[in-house]
DNA sequence: CTTGACAGCCAAAACGTTTTGGTATATAGT
DNA sequence: ACTATATACCAAAACGTTTTGGCTGTCAAG
């Protein structure tokens, strides 16, 4: 199909590695040879084999992102901005983004140790680390290169962009304090889920420095889905004491979460306060507008990417460990309207 | 860093060759040969060097998807469903997926072209097609293979896969009517997406069969998010005489314009019916759960992966062409609780 | 015996690059 | 006139596979 070395070579009257030198501009090479090859390359439209490339330069060029979905339905707006952060940061250094999806599990671990035998990956970047993070172990053991999105327990060597979940649920648990709540109720993922536990750690911290406390009663298991989120916040309202506040650990639970407050005919903000987490583009535009934290998750992506890039080119990483301060967005969902600046935050 | 053939031949006292054959199962190894390099194989931990071999086979095994972003912070449910169900049925087959995010233009099809002729991936899929799609348009020139989710304007002889997008919208619109509405404004993405196109057909169509039009001051733009959905249901409610039902043309719009109702005091369904389309999983659990119609995104990525997979291996694919029929999903945003079995809608 | 078929093996070429370690010629320095 | 230096070029090896087109020895058939 298209043109080689070779070719170029048959044609300019050169050799293959004096061609081959002139395009990268090697300064052995006459300033007429390389005009002459340039030239024939562009006649011949001629872009280098990428396959040949790396397997001589033994380096894949390209980054692995392994997500892992819960079921097969997956849909977290999350993820695609996360996606796009990587994805464009790869491509502005010349890397690829090599995709795939697999739930938690032995298989996932299996699907990281085949790109990293087979050299079809040159890092990886780690999205939502667990507490006991398998992958993290195995890439750790090995000295493969890769950044995570999130820490675990343990070693934490590595690096790592994190955003602070125990100072950003402080500020959720404390401006719901402010606003006079008192029964506080949370839907959690799974702890295993590192954030998960900061957060609750945070809003532990929260409520300990009013004197409250979160009795398990008040803690609901759910998947990070929006119907996980809607489903929970029903178990929550058939309890005998209904929560004034639903501090949900992410966007889309909140807003699961505040349908269902609304299917029962309450008014989210005025008799429930409902609370997220990552400030998703959807937040923003909820009805009411939901208060909650925000996670620049866009930047993140690029910033993990380019510290990646940086660790493959043996480049010095400095900060080698980020950990980025929340934002608290306040805007209607909690019930700040009914005392608080509310036209300007709503722009 | 892991073993090659070389090794694997030193160890065997075979050759490179007989090694190759021994693991590829070929007939004119004995089996006792098979046997030994198997274990050695096994011992080593080998495992192939993909580069080496794609580069020989001259295939990349790899697929490629370059997803049409607008903003640089995008995020859509919709495409992250979607590319579950392409990464996974790729996956299965054993390709790569190769994704990048690049906004529709010329340094777009730079990308493709750069794949191509690099040999970075074996085929494409195309997704969210335009009425002039210049993607299209060069894959077919060159004779790339490549499988789109939805169709063109002009030759439709390439294989995809779409839903019918008129017929949708007709069931949308013979809904409305049926439901008393007559001042019915729209909520469409620029028209060179050709499922906007489509759409827009097929709500004239239900509209023109009960002798109703649908003027252009009742087709309001927006970008697909759901912030352009707020405001152009804003824009809306402020005209002369506002419409009694709002179509948007996907999901995440709709949810915008519900938003805005909202922050009016109107009642969704009530006071204004509202459809979407696509039927995300946040339209079940959004308040109030949003009537729309239903495309089953992840199995379509499914289907669309492994019909390239099947054009990549030469094997017959039939049909080359699959227009889905849509489902109308009634819920309670177009108001059909007010008279609907609600109640078992809703499950 | 020969011939032919077959089983089992392998050297070498190929895929398209980059890098190594040269050589040949011209120019400058002494 | 001889060395040293710089300039311009290139053959060959290497990356790790697969495939091609053999070769050798054994055994059965003629």
């Amino acid at each position: 199909m298209s043109a080689t070395l070779k070719e170029i070579a048959r044609r300019t009257g050169k050799s293959i590695t004096t061609v081959s030198r002139a395009l990268a501009d090697y300064d052995d090479v006459s300033a007429e040879t390389k005009a002459l090859v340039r030239r024939v390359a562009e006649e011949l439209g001629y872009t280098p084999n990428l396959l040949a490339q790396r397997l001589q330069k033994r380096r894949s060029e390209t980054i692995g992102l392994i997500i892992p979905t819960f079921g097969p339905r997956f849909s977290d707006p999350f993820f695609s901005e996360f996606l796009a952060g990587v994805g464009n940061m790869a491509a502005e250094h010349g890397y690829d983004l090599l995709v795939s999806t697999q739930p938690p599990g032995e298989r996932e671990l299996q699907a990281y140790r085949q790109k990293v035998q087979s050299r079809q990956v040159d890092g990886f970047v780690i999205v939502r680390t667990r507490r006991q993070d398998a992958r993290i172990r195995y890439l750790r053991e090995i000295g493969f290169p890769f950044v995570a999105f999130g820490r675990t327990e343990g070693e934490l060597d590595f690096p790592f962009v994190d955003v602070d979940g125990i100072q950003g649920m402080r500020l959720i648990g404390e401006h719901l304090i402010r606003l006079g709540h008192r029964r506080i109720a949370c839907l959690a993922p799974p702890a295993d889920l590192l954030f998960a536990e900061h957060r609750l750690i945070g809003l532990r911290q929260a409520l300990a420095e009013h004197g409250l406390e979160l009795p398990d009663s008040a803690i609901v298991l759910g998947d990070l889905t929006q119907k996980s989120g809607y489903q929970a916040a029903m178990r929550l309202l058939d309890s005998p004491q209904p929560p004034t506040a639903i501090v949900a650990f992410n966007d889309l639970m909140a807003l699961g979460a505040m349908a269902a407050l609304q299917e029962r005919g309450l008014v989210v903000g005025r008799d429930v306060a409902v609370t997220g987490f990552d400030d998703i583009p959807m937040a923003e535009h909820s009805h009411p507008p939901l208060t909650t934290v925000h996670q620049p998750i866009y930047q993140i992506g690029k910033t993990v990417c380019e510290m990646l890039v940086r660790l493959l080119r043996d480049q010095e990483l400095a900060p080698r460990q980020v950990i980025l301060a929340p934002k608290l967005m306040v805007r209607q969902s909690c019930g700040a309207s009914a005392r608080g600046p509310v036209a300007q935050e709503r722009r």
